[in-house]
DNA sequence: GTGAAAGCGCTAACAG
DNA sequence: CTGTTAGCGCTTTCAC
């Protein structure tokens, strides 16, 4: 620790054996300094320690891992390191491995179904304890068939179809019926719902949470607008049809992602000229970090990621520690509201 | 491929003897069908693959790096993978890796000094081909000394003090100037530079190009506003900061970063009424990925993020490949202006 | 082409 | 407590 040498890079590493030596201990002993300081006497403890820091030594995790037939990494596979709500997963689940001494290594899949399937096989190889996997929406099964799984692995933010593996999921049903309420308690009655393809499995969860509170609630009414996809530009094209949409206007929008309900926003407020919330109150999802920096911050589904996170790691950490034997489950996290000015307005002072 | 059956979770898994044994060939003739196809005879290379797939063996690279002393998988040490400038670099250099065939695992170092060196030690241990580093930005020398390094290392967005380091940079003093420059020729003259704290070496060097350009025009004059962070809420601040500040009214701020420019103009069109970029125009800086996505989409300085981690990979490649001998050195590339509406307005239509 | 054998660096008994 | 030893699963000569 306080010594300030670097090692030459590239230098052959000294092992376990030339530290022993340095030491004037045998191997079995120097092994047991770093594993089971107890069983060494304190003098000899302090010499092995000597010799490590003289010759530079850093332990041979292959070997270690080889040899012991256990490792202390985990490896998460995340389909999209550019969404702040799947780093928020992995910001959990790597507290909560880090507070039992693992390491979480993340590979990105980038939403590319071989690099998904490459990088588990990499960590199957690397015989890690454990995998993390918060896959594609879809085709997941494709992913896992292909090749043997043999490392316990838990889903985060996908139900495994057929049970076979435990998972950590967000209730979309519910954040969507959240958001509708919201707007229908502030007095909305014509509502959107947009987003889409609605046969993205989030996507239709939400709508249908959307579909049971506007159920509820007499003289509510809702239309639909289906989009491609969940960027800005898909929030853009939204907006374009519901301006262009049937009378009487809309007052009410709930968008499946906050892109989307940017995209919109956008339009709304530029081309035609509706403020927001006065003339419609607009809701997002996800709570993107820019949802809430945008010069109207978007109200917002928070998705419970970090707690996705964790809770997925104490799951595979179950399944490591009980074996193949463990009951597979799936554990739902609720999400929750944040209102902002694009549904409350000015009432809401952004912090 | 087409075998879908999935091994139960902490089966053991098949050695390469058993595979050998199944084909009914030696061992050796198991590994060679792997690494040396063309060293085995093509129905014997059939029959071992046949029994690898009934086996659902997975190569357990733990005892081959052991082996081989050498391994294919690059570790990369990310700073915060919150900002989408280090996710560009990953992106980048996860590319240029898979190019070549290795693998990139990344660790979050989430801009814990403590986290970096256990991360660094993990990869270290680990006996990875070789580590990308993107650390913090300060206190890099205490991270790097404490511990010996003997891995191929090479920096991502910081340059290495003693040159014993090789490294990718930005050029942050000429995105400074390229975002003054865009002011001036816009004919802005009253210029104020915010963001902080100037003590952090990318701040200062983007005002030293500041100040350059605002150097050579004669007539503009320039204003420091120095915040504690470069968050939205440090910008809210700059903001009332620059509307309190002293007469004459700037007309052109550059913002350190984008967050900063967004709480800017958030407090100068909401609580001062001025219009953007009627009557300040406002650069950013990062080109973080909502900068183009608030209502207002902000211009800004786009740093060469995946690029950066390209070239990173490349130099990175070659320490592995010539050994401790190469000549270290540090690429340094050029980040661009990206104009939008915050200082041109609408002649630029967002597409 | 194929097979046998010697380690890679470490862990985990077990004997002193 | 300390030292010895037999592998972990794979790569890699080197004979056959």
């Amino acid at each position: 620790m306080t010594d300030l040498r670097r090692q030459q890079p590239g230098l052959a590493q000294p092992s376990m054996r030339e530290v022993a030596r340095h030491a004037g201990v045998a191997i079995g002993t120097g092994a047991n300094t770093l594993n089971n300081p107890e069983k060494v006497r304190e003098s000899t403890r302090q010499r092995v320690f000597a010799s490590i820091d003289a010759l530079g030594f850093v332990r041979n995790d292959a070997a270690r891992s080889l040899a012991a037939g256990t490792s202390t990494t985990i490896g998460l596979v995340l389909v999209d390191m550019g969404n702040s709500f799947f780093v928020d997963i992995a910001r959990g689940a790597e507290a909560a491995f880090r507070e039992r001494g693992m390491n979480l290594l993340i590979a990105n899949s980038d939403v590319a179904i071989e690099k998904q399937a490459g990088y588990l096989e990499v960590f199957e190889q690397a015989r890690v304890a454990g995998i993390l996997l918060a896959p594609l929406d879809t085709r997941l099964s494709g992913a896992l068939r292909t090749k043997a799984v043999s490392r316990p692995l838990v889903l985060v933010n996908y139900a495994s179809d057929d049970g076979s593996y435990s998972g950590v999921v967000a209730d979309e049903r519910h954040g969507g019926y959240l958001a509708a309420r919201h707007l229908l308690e502030l007095g909305r009655t014509r509502l959107v719902f947009a987003g889409g393809p609605f046969k993205l499995q989030a996507v239709a969860e939400r709508l249908s949470g959307v579909l049971q509170a506007v159920g509820e609630t007499p003289g509510a009414t809702l239309q639909l607008v289906e989009t491609t996809g969940m960027n800005i530009s898909h929030g853009r094209s939204a907006g374009v049809q519901i301006i262009e949409g049937s009378e009487p206007r809309p007052d009410g929008i709930v968008a499946a992602s906050d892109l989307v309900a940017i995209g919109i926003m956008q339009v709304l407020e530029r081309s035609a000229g509706w403020r927001i919330p006065a003339d419609v109150a607009v809701v997002g999802y996800d709570n993107n970090h820019f949802a809430s920096e945008s010069t109207t911050p978007v109200s917002t589904i928070s998705q419970p990621g970090e707690e996705m996170g964790r809770a997925a790691a104490e799951l595979l950490l179950e399944e490591i520690t009980e074996g193949p034997s463990v009951k597979r489950r799936t554990v739902t996290l609720q999400p929750h509201l944040i209102a902002r000015r694009s549904t409350v307005g000015d009432t809401e002072r952004p912090e």
